[in-house]
DNA sequence: TTTTTATATCTTGCATTACAAGGTATATAA
DNA sequence: TTATATACCTTGTAATGCAAGATATAAAAA
């Protein structure tokens, strides 16, 4: 049955966005974020492809800096259309937790 | 970007699975039970095959019985591992839960 | 100098799963 | 006998997380 793989499918992408818009972030040091607030490590596999759509419809903008220790890093910044797809993130996402808790509470009883 | 269809993947089992507890219920009439519960309305598509595929994973049993306007209805009710499959899913959605409003919560403020 | 290590990004291919579209069958009512 | 509501199933498609592998840079170790 379904693991913590399928579950994040149409979720991560918000959270991305939401973690992007705290401030300027590049894709590696996302990762350790993502850790740090509880989900579980995340392969660069999984990552960079979603930034790399993300660019691509326009969400997020990217500007290349040079690094003290490695190759060059990719920052993210929100853009205007990203803000707006990140409030109708939360929406769908309130609307979800919603309806899965009250599913969840009436089987319990 | 990804909608409800995504957001759905991997939850929407074990809210079968939780539905399915409450009591022995049929396709057809659980698909009306989900919309009741606040889900958009769902597709047979979508919960035909999901059905069967916990049925061959023995997270359910069937029953086939008359209708009384129509053919046969397969009734389900869960099994030993249905019911640790449901315990299992609770454990993984209050983690994403807990995780997912941690990461938009900080985004708020 | 050469090698190793840590940092940093990207690509390819696979597995899973929600869903649309279409098909079949039964019972009642018009 | 036709229409309608009920009830189930199958096939194919699209989306997306992820493993595996490739590439590149800079600093430290050998």
């Amino acid at each position: 049955m379904a693991d913590q793989t399928q579950m994040l499918k149409g979720i991560l992408d918000g959270c991305l966005l939401a973690i992007i818009k705290e401030g300027e972030i590049y894709g590696y040091e996302l990762a350790a974020k993502l850790e740090s607030y509880g989900f579980t490590s995340f392969s660069e596999g999984t990552i960079y492809p979603l930034l790399l759509r993300m660019q691509k419809e326009k969400l997020v903008a990217t500007t290349l800096r040079k690094s003290t220790a490695g190759p060059k890093r990719k920052y993210y910044s929100l853009t205007e259309k990203g803000e707006q797809e990140l409030l109708l993130f939360h929406q769908r996402w309130n609307q979800l937790n919603k309806t899965v808790n009250k599913v969840l509470k009436k089987e319990e009883m």
